[in-house]
DNA sequence: TTAATTTTCGTGTGCGGACACTACCTTAAC
DNA sequence: GTTAAGGTAGTGTCCGCACACGAAAATTAA
């Protein structure tokens, strides 16, 4: 291992000087820099970091703001395992992490969060910018006290607010319109020439509208790339309407539409959707839907549902933490985007995916 | 952040003693232990693994042995990179790689590898270990040595040599018989009633010989299991066999078949198979492969090859290192096996996957 | 009681790097 | 020629922990 020391040595000067050069903090002649930065290609000097972060002693302070999950709604407690998992690690690199919730169809709570959140002065900030609006106001006071920040799987993409546009760090999370285009191509493959196929939307929360609908066009994308006389219904539910509601009116459409072989559901409900269709029609159809939540697994075993395709939330949250902490420490900069894995989830294969996941909560 | 001193201080004893207490070195009575260890847990103290990591000058010597890889056979390029990456990574930590590649075809190469590489005294072993015979003297002299090894990608599991049992730490790799059910599954989804499928057998290296059996007994359970009277054609090519004929072979085989409508191909040369086949053949054809050589995503991008079965090699060996590396500095016991995932790759999602691998690719 | 051990614990040094402080050497102004 | 100022470069301390060495205290043997 080369250190310091040894390329001082080998350039004739002090550690110090070395370390000036390092580090660009001037003071040093033109001639012995060059000197120096030549030695350092040569030996191939990279710094240690273990040291480095010692005697810089970092203390960083990071603030992630997440959506609370509930029993209803499990969506969000990968991520924030992720998260939790990441803020372990990097703990012991002297970067804490503290999280606040709220509600995810609450504007006021996402602002009173934010609100605790910044009292905090946190050095970078993790994010997941549910509510348009509310994350105009919150962006503008990240950009003014010049915190970075990053948005967590949902983005705010090219939204300029008022002159203040949104520049955060990086997007992590999933290409919704790619994630269509794989429904689009697993749904075919599943079929046979003349098959018609169901796309079954239900608007739970208005945020993740954004991503579904990107997810229905990509899925109409594929079709008419490439089977253009395909025949695609689409069944529309709102907040209010019920188990029951739901259930008649899929099955009655099921039944008039005995040629829908194929059913799309653009989001993680795909698991309540299947419990209201009839044995009768689920004999026959082949189902596709989004995200690994427990329900959905459990559908996948039962072999109700034949594709999930995942978007590795625990993985996004992981990485959304390891991302910002790198940003702090090392200066690096993420890209602007980086995606997730479109994963695809069959019964055969649940149990090899997630395991980072699984092993995470073994250990806690 | 609490240090050993402030410890030290509030228990009335010398860092050091806190220290002996911290790593169970002996030599505290039992009444300074207690309370120290009492302050301890009270105060939550955590050991700061960057100043441990510094101290400790850890300084422990890595040795792999790997297949070498060439323009015909890129399949051992992926691990290696990623034990590369990782050998970079905890380079920081004092932990140095030396791989030492052989032959895929010559025993005699593995075991002179393996004599250059124990010359090193290395500290622990990650090894492919392709030759059973071989490896059985290999294996004999690491257990004699009480040098800890891994497996990478070949499993010798159960393997018992004349007493000197195979006391591997952990074993990295895919489950061959399960990436075989997952191929069932996936050339089920794109058949029809009535269709009949094919398996096409090369037998280049002998050593993967072992995973493509499992991977077609896999395939064989999955349809034994869900459709019983399904048509399962095979063929099988020796090395001998020219590319001329093996394209006669398939032609004239799926010329008579015609009811053939899946293929699959259990090992990474399916692109090398679709090559033979004509293009009236293809037409009619889905066909489904394993590993993401980059001939292999070609065909995919071209819509030949319909599904890949990736075992993500570059992750195995990234974490062979890891894994062994944490074992080293954190005796971290692995578990016995690390199953890597079933990612089923298609013309939609390639991009997506392998992130890991390209960045490592552009940022060398 | 004293010497010889053994047990228990305090002290000091170093890991590699960051950074402040200081010393030296130029150059120029008086 | 002296001195001040500015540019260069060396030295030392600390980060928190690991570990060796040896001192002090406690125990046993003589």
């Amino acid at each position: 291992m080369i250190t310091i020391k040894d390329i001082a040595k080998e350039a004739n000067v002090s550690p110090g000087t070395v370390d000036r050069v390092l580090h660009n903090r001037g003071g040093v002649s033109p001639k012995t820099e060059t000197k120096i930065k030549k030695i350092l290609k040569q030996k191939k000097f990279k710094i240690n970091l273990i040291a480095s972060s010692l005697a810089m002693k970092k203390h960083h302070n990071l603030a992630t703001l997440i959506p609370q999950y509930d029993e209803q709604n499990l969506f969000w407690k990968s991520p924030y395992s992720g998260i939790q998992k990441a803020s372990q690690e990097v703990s012991a690199y002297g970067i804490e992490n503290k999280v606040f919730f709220f509600d995810q169809s609450d504007p006021k709570s996402y602002l009173k969060a934010f609100r605790k959140l910044i009292k905090t002065e946190p050095d970078a900030v993790v994010m997941v910018p549910l509510f348009v609006k509310e994350s105009h106001e919150i962006i503008k006071l990240l950009n003014l006290k010049k915190i970075p920040y990053i948005f967590l799987n949902v983005d705010l993409k090219g939204l300029a607010f008022g002159g203040s546009s949104c520049s955060n760090l990086s997007y992590i999370g999933q290409k919704s319109f790619d994630a269509g285009i794989l429904s689009g191509k697993l749904s075919h493959l599943c079929s046979k020439n003349g098959d018609e196929f169901l796309i079954v939307m239900t608007r739970k929360n208005i945020h993740d509208y954004e991503a579904i609908n990107e997810r229905v066009k990509g899925f109409k994308s594929y079709f008419q790339d490439n089977v253009p006389d395909a025949h695609i219904h689409q069944l529309k539910f709102d907040q209010s309407d019920g188990f029951e509601t739901v259930k008649k009116k899929i099955n009655t459409f099921l039944t008039k539409n005995q040629r829908v072989k194929v059913i799309m559901v653009p989001s993680s409900r795909v698991s309540y959707i299947c419990k209201t269709i009839e044995k009768d029609h689920l004999f026959r159809l082949k189902i596709i839907g989004f995200d690994t939540t427990p329900q959905n697994v459990e559908a996948l075993k039962k072999s109700i549902v034949v594709f999930l395709i995942s978007q590795k939330s625990f993985n996004q949250g992981y990485k959304s933490i390891i991302t910002i902490a790198n940003y702090l420490v090392y200066k690096e900069m993420p890209t602007n985007e980086i995606p997730t894995p479109l994963e695809i989830i069959t019964k055969e294969n649940y149990k090899y995916s997630h395991s980072e996941e699984r092993k995470y909560y073994n250990e806690n």
